[in-house]
Parts: structure tokens; sequence; C-alpha cells
DNA sequence: GCTAAATGTTGAT
DNA sequence: TCAACCTTTAGCT
């Protein structure tokens, strides 16, 4: 259930495992025979993750393309690969280890001009280098639509899901209908660098903690799930700034989470 | 054990 | 705007 975060990391437990090996491609569940075959029995060159797009190239240049959309989920392991259960549509193996892709929105052989539109139309990218956060500002700030719309499109910051749109908003105060256009450079520009410190956190941890002091389980030591965020899925319990019953409401096809009070107009900044 | 909802996108209406 | 897709999990019983 993924964020740009886990594509990300999804991209590491990859390329470690596969970068350089010849590996064996197949698809057990019988909906990716013809794409697994173009990439089976070839080298690994390649592992990159854009948002929530995933990317792997072969020898033979040609890329693997997967979006997991709300329930793909990659499931990695050493050793020899298990007997596959349930519908694997992807299984990779090689040089001792295996992974295994279930669900997964798109699952696709592409070439290099069709990656590279992929590319061309994602936004910036948190957990990127090459992110322009300047050209998504630039977008952000003359547009009428509303920033938690805004944030959920991948063209304009590319890995965004709605819990890290709840948080990073929550976290600067900025109310989620307020218009791109009535934010300030300022007030974009924090915006922008919580998001890369929640997504570099997420990517460390491998889950969403957007919380500064979490209570912990005292046989685990976990932080507990209710303490891990400050409004997403917090539905009618009390803000932990303010006390304030925490808001959920639908805006664009999905539930949006804020306090009313401390998400004014406004921001930090203001 | 079952059901509903979910960190998402696409394509039809 | 909404259903479909696919899997996991939270919250019931």
């Amino acid at each position: 259930m993924p964020e740009g975060h886990t594509v990300h990391r999804q991209a590491r437990e990859l390329r470690g495992r596969f970068r350089g090996q010849v590996v064996a491609a197949s698809s057990p569940q019988g909906r990716f025979e013809a794409g697994a075959a173009l990439l089976d029995g070839q080298a690994m060159r390649a592992v990159e993750a854009f948002g929530k797009h995933l990317f792997l190239q072969v020898e033979s240049r040609v890329w693997l393309h997967v979006h997991l959309g709300l329930a793909g989920v990659w499931t990695f392991g050493d050793g020899p690969a298990p007997t596959p259960r349930g519908s694997v549509r992807l299984r990779l193996v090689g040089g001792g280890h295996w992974a295994d892709l279930r669900g997964p929105v798109i699952c696709e052989v592409i070439t290099g001009p069709q990656r590279r539109a992929i590319h061309d139309r994602l936004g910036a990218d948190p957990l990127r280098r090459d992110a322009d956060p300047d050209r998504a500002g630039r977008l952000v700030l003359r547009s009428k639509v509303s920033i938690g719309g805004l944030l959920m499109r991948q063209d304009v910051v590319a890995g965004i899901g709605n819990v890290y749109r709840a948080e990073a908003l929550f976290r600067q105060r900025i109310d989620p209908w307020a218009a791109g256009s009535s934010l300030t450079p300022q007030v974009w520009q924090a915006l922008w660098c919580d998001l890369v410190v929640l997504l570099r956190d997420g990517l460390r941890r491998g889950r969403i903690v957007t919380t500064d002091v979490q209570h912990r389980s005292r046989r685990s030591g976990t932080v507990l799930a209710q303490d891990a965020h400050y409004v997403y899925r917090r539905t009618g319990l009390a803000c932990r700034v303010c006390a304030t019953t925490v808001l959920a409401e639908p805006m664009a096809g999905r539930t949006l989470y804020r306090c009313p009070a401390c998400q004014r107009v406004g921001s930090l900044l203001a």
C-alpha cells in the first residue's frame, strides 16, 4: 500500500538483489507471460523509482514499468523461491534471490522513449535529486485548484498520496481547501521542504510516521499506530495540538482529513 | 471467520 | 462522478 517512499524502497530492494544478475522472469498467474518472456534470461541493468512508478531495465534495453495502485505488493526473499501462491503476476529469480509481484495496476514492458514520456508527465519527486520544486511551485502558486487537490496530482508533485497530503498540510497548518494561488512562495517552500523530510523519513523507516512524539508499546517497543499521524484516519478524535475534533470530508473522490482550527488559510509562517 | 475500507489509477458514463 | 481492479488489514462477530 504505497506512496512514493514505498516504491523507492522497493527499487532499492530490487537493485540490491538483482542488479548485474541474470534473472529468470515468469508469470505464474499467466497474465503477464508475454511480458515476462521479454525479460527472461537477461541481466538487469538498472532499477529506478519516480513518484509511484517503478522502472527496471534489462540488457536488451527495454524497461519493465510497474505501478502498484492501491493493492499491488512486492514480496522479496533470499534462497530458493517458494511455490507460487495466489496470483503472482511476475516472479523474478536470480543470484540466490527472488521477488514476486501481485496485484499491480500497471505491469508492462516499454521502450526507452515510452519511459521518457512517463518521466516527462511526472512532477517533482521529493525523493529524487533531479526534482524541480520551483517548477512545481510555479504551477501551485498560479492555480485556482485547492492545495489539497494539487498535492495529489502526480504531474505537480510525484509520489504524494492521501497520508502525506493530510499530514504535510497539517504540519504546515495549511487549509487543504485554500487555492494554490493563495499560498505565498515562502509557504510553498516550507511545504516542499517538509515533504522532503517526511518522505525521506518514510523511506528510512518503511512506514509513515509524522508526529514528533509517539507512545511506544511497552512490550514490542514499536510506535503505536494511532500515534503515528496527526490527522490521517483520526476522524472524530481530538486534534493533538488544539483538541478540536478532526474532520473527514470527501475531496475529489478521496477522504481528506484536517483540523478545522489549526489549518486555517495561512500557515506557520503567516 | 467475515466485511468494509484502504497509502491509487484507469476508463466508462 | 463512479465502478472496476487487486490485495491487505482493521474492526467486527
